[in-house]
DNA sequence: GGCTGGATTTGGAACGATCCAATATCTATG
DNA sequence: CATAGATATTGGATCGTTCCAAATCCAGCC
């Protein structure tokens, strides 16, 4: 700490200036600031937290950050909680419970003062217990774990509603037989998911057709052709996501039956994609840079004053129609 | 640190356990490892960091995120690094160059002992820098600042020479005037990606049209109607990326004019989604995955063994032909 | 000039690990 | 059984901040 001996003060003035507080004087705070420039000193983080236990990180755990939806999230997560001063520590579990439990350790150890996270499917017991022992804040997003689900407070978007509108849409655009294509089956999104166009169905009593696998766009892909050779009485779909949907967009296209009027999709999440694809895609929209900022709000809510949110929120979401349901070209 | 006093030995020993010194006996190890399990110990890193000064992070800087291109690279990089027991941080700068020194700043202030960044277009000097300042192994990868570039190892793929390959691959297939879509003007890899088409159409004496913008698919839907409106004559493209060439096809199949053999399209990057397109996306493709292997190789040798990389590397790339060039139907 | 009270500044303990030299404990060997 | 040499363990200093109580400064006032 030469910077004292430089500035002629003694340490616990350069700490004060350091900390930004408004009890040293002007010239004081301006020649320890002259001095820290000459000597090109770095804050050492590290010393601080030790004393002080309070590191300004926020760990973000996420099960997919491929996928854009996922990515679009942590982005704008990051950004809102930057804007408050903290630093995010992003890290991508890909779905597997180990490498989050590890994570989730790592990211403790490294002293982040609370935990978001879109927990992977599976043995999340690792994963939950220590951060419970921790008693750090946490949220849990966009979906629900498997398991302690039940420690943490939980926020996601009001699905079956979305799924709901989405089949009722698609019926009267003239569909007869709606399919549900995605999303693994067991899962609480997926029932979620499922639930709004199975009440609609039910309502109506039409049959209920579902195709569920990997969320991906290749699974999307495939299905068109086992739509195609083995539903031919189906004519629209309710994708999981917006992913399965452009897939199974390109597998009709590639069977030569292009999506629009024939054949109606409506996905879920709007992402950047849906509206510069072609055709554009409907899908059930969830405003996640707004989400996301919600979060960070109730989190730094947590962590700042904290109050705990509450157990379970759920967004409202829009459905935005375009051309792969209506087949009206813009 | 009861730990010590509750398995009868000194802190100095738990310190060894801790750092898996294999110089403890076994039973005093197990007899340690006991007592932290029961006292829910955990492993304060900020401390261990202040005395030893290396906190086993390396921090991550990406332009923006949201390009699947980027996310496919940092989730790969950090998959990489955590094999080697380092966590990564992962920022998104957003393509702004003052969010990118804070960021960095940041960083460098919670200890990261190297860094890798694809910086941000713009003033990147209070970047640079800060890092060079404190001697910190940093990569530069993907992407060339537009300042003190020099500081630092880049490493890429050879671009040009995939251009040339795309191009000349256009022409085989029957193309006579090939345009380049996509980039903005100015940035050295623009130039990377253009000169190898440029030349041979140079060779060929054939007339070069160069569409810049925002490498986005909504600027490449955007140049698909330019293209039809005021320049009839291009029936080809090699785009900056994949992200354009998927816009572009986009606004073809919009204006009704499919994409395969009237009009034929390559892109950059090979992304994911470039095989799951309609019509399929030729594509110059990077190995990013590889390439962001090769890249913790070199950084931890760097970091670890204090071997500086090679100032400059270019990875090959490999032209995948699909149906947007060769209009077969797979 | 002495006093008062607010504004500044300061010394030194603390945070929880690592590191190093020193000490204690084993093990094999003559 | 003594002892060298290897193997295990330990005490205490140390890293660079923050925090707190105490000390100092200074202007204004009687």
């Amino acid at each position: 700490m030469d910077v004292a001996a430089r500035a002629g003060v003694s340490k616990s003035t350069v700490s004060l200036v350091l900390q930004g507080s408004k009890q040293v004087r002007a010239e004081t705070r301006t020649a320890v600031e002259k001095a820290m420039a000459e000597i090109g000193y770095v804050y050492n983080r590290a010393a601080a937290n030790l004393r002080s236990s309070s590191v300004g990180l926020v760990g973000l755990v996420i099960n997919d950050l491929r996928n854009p939806f996922f990515t679009e999230f942590a982005t704008s997560l990051q950004m809102a909680i930057a804007a408050e001063g903290y630093a995010t520590v992003i890290a991508n579990s890909d779905e597997d419970p180990e490498l989050q439990a590890k994570l989730v350790g790592s990211m403790i150890e490294h002293g982040v003062s609370a935990m978001v996270i879109s927990p992977a499917y599976g043995a999340a017991s690792d994963t939950f217990d220590q951060l419970a022992r921790r008693g750090l804040p946490t949220l849990q997003v966009l979906r629900q774990g498997d398991e302690r689900t039940d420690l943490f407070p939980f926020a996601s978007f009001d699905y079956a509603t979305g799924s709901a509108k989405a089949t009722r849409h698609l019926l009267q655009q003239g569909a007869r037989n709606v399919a549900f294509v995605g999303g693994l089956p067991g899962r609480a999104i997926t029932r979620e998911r499922k639930s709004g166009w199975r009440d609609v169905l039910k309502k109506d009593g039409l049959e209920e057709v579902a195709l569920h696998g990997k969320s991906s766009r290749a699974f999307g892909m495939e299905m068109a052709a086992t739509l195609i050779a083995d539903h031919p009485e189906i004519d629209a779909a309710v994708c999981f996501n917006d992913l399965v949907a452009l897939g199974l967009m390109a597998g009709f296209a590639r069977a030569g039956r292009p999506v629009g009027t024939g054949f109606r999709v409506v996905g879920f999440d709007d992402i950047e994609e849906a509206a510069q694809s072609w055709p554009q895609l409907s899908s059930v929209s969830c405003d996640i840079a707004q989400f996301a900022q919600d979060t960070a709000a109730r989190l730094l809510g947590w962590m700042v004053e904290g109050e705990r949110p509450e157990p379970e929120l759920r967004m409202p979401v829009r459905l935005v129609t375009r051309a792969s349901s209506t087949g009206e070209t813009t």
